[in-house]
RNA sequence: GCGCCUGUAGCUCAACCGGAUAGAGCAUCGGCCUUCUAAGCCGACGGUUGCAGGUUCGAGUCCUGCCGGGCGCGCCA
């Protein structure tokens, strides 16, 4: 609807433009917007106030060319000038019978469009290290990430979710240590867990599946291990004391039993992270490897094209990038002096390969931590010979849970919970997901705890849910009281709806594919929770001042058609929110 | 210290990339179930949009400065 007024602007603008504005001007786009205040009819358009510089001319008069200008169609009803230049819209009342036909021919692909249908986008998200479970902090960027993968989707982009799985480096050694500590003390060993290893309980797990499998087959006595390895904090370094335990312990394993070791925590761990996310609701098309990126020889060929572009430099042993040509702080260490790849040269090596791979929008959705990280990659893009702009980041800021007014400490032993998977059981996916994405990514989230688990007026999420029951509700007793409901004939006489209620309700039904555009041209997932429980609203208090099935017929039709109508909105929005659509509740 | 985000009703947040009288929910107070689900509806109360300037027809929105909050600033990822 929108969309058709602003082209029918162009239009007028088109036509008079000659007379208006000098030539060498360029002509702006007609913008248009819905009005706050019904007395200024359905939209307002301040293409004339926008013009009046350029034009030198008094907006009023330009409107009124405009307006002189403006194609004679059957969905406009008037127009007016108003205030300082605004031209007003006046829709006919079978424009918005049209889109209430709309609703119910279209189904459950009204709201869609196809302006991005040439557009590939690669949305990364997630992609939580494999070194223990997913958090109620990925649980943001899961439901975030989903959300907007699905609104892209919806307005046409061919979408890929990734996983981007950081299975390289130094955070892997110390998670294979780490499992196989825990598996010396079931093998009889007492020994001294790093202060800087993981600690969870899944790794215990993971350390008795291995016991269970190759019994003490891996077993080495834990005197040989701790020899001469320097202290750990507080009295020495902790992170010199890890290092050393890892190469203490690849030195005691063959490198299979080595790898054996580490293979079975980290797909124990991405199976679980796996299972988490499907049970979300969170589908992934593609868990892509960074082991993968050097096996392949990928993250070589990047510093070598770096290199050859003369933007790797030597310095304290170490191979620096020039990031600072791209926009970037500082330089950035690619090769250590070790001689060990750091994160930087794969995340160009993967960024580089996502474009390879025919998108044209990398779209990465990252905790709002790693915003210092976005130069970096950004700058190895350009390096690289890519555009900048084919790299969006969106940062998502963390969620802090509260429960009864009081902060949720998260640590790890305070027992309070702090996986996903803990957070999805006590409140449920719906509210979850609701919850996660009802806010701005960039606003912090404050997430009640009692609030989504209670089932009262208090919770947008049930006060959504429950309209869409409500309605159910009322169709299933058509037929109990022997009555019958004819869609067809009750699209013929919608233009009995005359009462307030339902014009309201159908103008906000009418809003809802423009406004799905802009969620998805935000990646604002949260215009689309605030749609729905406007709409909702609207549903619930025309609920309460009338009776949809009446004796009249077709007032009865017309009504009926009017709330399917509500229902297979509601039923889309939720949908692409990932929240369920119960039938009754 | 530098960089990014942020500051709107007692609380949690909206305000459609500058538009017309800044809106919801919660909380508080008062009403509505012999009628399709009261997980609902109606009404009242509540504001110098952190502060000070600037830009223009017009600023919560853009610019500058100050004040407060969050996050980052590794040869970790």
């Amino acid at each position: 609807m929108k969309a058709q007024i602003e082209e029918l602007f162009a239009q007028a603008l088109a036509a008079c433009k000659d007379g208006l504005l000098p030539d060498s001007t360029d002509v702006p786009v007609p913008v248009v917007e819905r009005t706050r205040d019904v007395k200024h009819g359905d939209f307002a358009c301040n293409i004339a106030m926008v013009l009046a510089k350029p034009a030198r001319k008094n907006p009023r008069t330009i409107a009124e060319t405009l307006v002189a200008a403006f194609p004679t169609v059957d969905m406009v009803k008037r127009l007016e000038i108003a205030g300082p230049g605004f031209i007003n819209v006046h829709l006919s009342a079978a424009a918005y019978h049209a889109q209430v036909a709309d609703i119910l021919r279209m189904g459950d692909d009204f709201g869609t469009s196809q302006r991005y249908a040439n557009t590939r986008v690669l949305v990364e998200f997630v992609s939580a290290n494999p070194t223990g479970p997913l958090h109620v902090g990925h649980g943001r960027l899961a439901a975030y990430g989903a959300t907007v993968a699905n609104l892209l989707a919806a307005v046409g982009y061919g979408v890929h979710r990734e996983y981007y799985v950081n299975d390289a480096g130094r955070q892997m050694d110390i998670l294979a240590l780490s499992t196989w500590l825990r598996y010396l003390v079931l093998c009889g060993e007492e020994l001294e867990f790093p202060s800087n290893g993981y600690r969870g309980e899944y790794i215990t797990r993971i350390a008795r599946q291995i016991y269970d499998q190759d019994s003490d087959r891996l077993h080495r006595p834990a005197d040989m291990l701790n020899e001469d390895i320097p202290p750990d904090a507080p009295t020495g370094d902790k992170d010199e004391h890890i290092d050393a335990l890892v190469e203490r312990m690849r030195h005691m394993l063959s490198d299979e039993d080595y790898r054996e070791v580490l293979d079975i925590s980290l797909a124990s761990i991405l199976a679980d992270i796996r299972d988490d996310l499907q049970a979300f609701g969170v589908p992934i098309d593609h868990f892509f490897s960074e082991r993968t990126l050097y096996e392949s020889g990928r993250v070589d060929e990047v510093i070598e094209g770096l290199e050859q572009k003369g933007l790797i430099y030597r310095k304290d042993g170490a191979r620096w990038f020039r990031a600072t040509r791209f926009g970037d702080e500082k330089d950035r260490v690619v090769v250590r002096e070790n001689g060990q790849k750091t994160y930087i040269a794969s995340d160009i090596a993967y960024h580089h390969d996502k474009r390879r791979r025919g998108n044209d929008l990398l779209l990465d959705i990252l905790g709002s931590d790693h915003h210092g990280y976005v130069a970096r990659v950004r700058a190895g893009l350009e390096a690289m010979g890519d555009s900048a702009d084919r790299l969006e980041v969106r940062l998502v800021q963390f969620a802090v849970l509260y429960r009864g007014g009081e902060k949720v400490q998260m640590s790890t032993r305070s027992g309070e919970f702090v996986t996903l998977r803990q957070l999805r059981e006590e409140v449920g996916n719906d509210a979850a997901r609701f919850f996660y994405v009802m806010r701005s990514n960039d606003q912090h989230l404050d997430f009640d705890l009692e609030l989504a688990k209670s089932r009262s007026n208090d919770n947008p999420v049930y006060y959504i849910q429950y309209a869409h029951a409500r309605i159910c509700s009322v169709f299933r007793q058509i037929e109990d009281k022997g009555l019958a409901w004819d869609q067809d004939q009750g699209i013929k006489v919608l233009a009995m709806l005359s009462e307030n209620h339902e014009q309201s309700l159908i103008t906000t039904l009418s809003r809802y594919p423009e406004m799905l555009m802009l969620a998805a041209d935000n990646r604002a997932p949260q215009h689309l929770v605030h749609y729905l429980r406007e709409l909702a609203n609207d549903f619930h208090t025309y609920y309460n001042a009338h009776q949809f099935l009446v004796d009249d017929k077709n007032l009865r039709d017309a009504r009926l058609t009017l709330i399917a109508a509500t229902r297979q909105v509601i039923r889309n929005g939720l949908h692409l929110l990932g929240v369920s659509a119960p039938e009754s509740m």
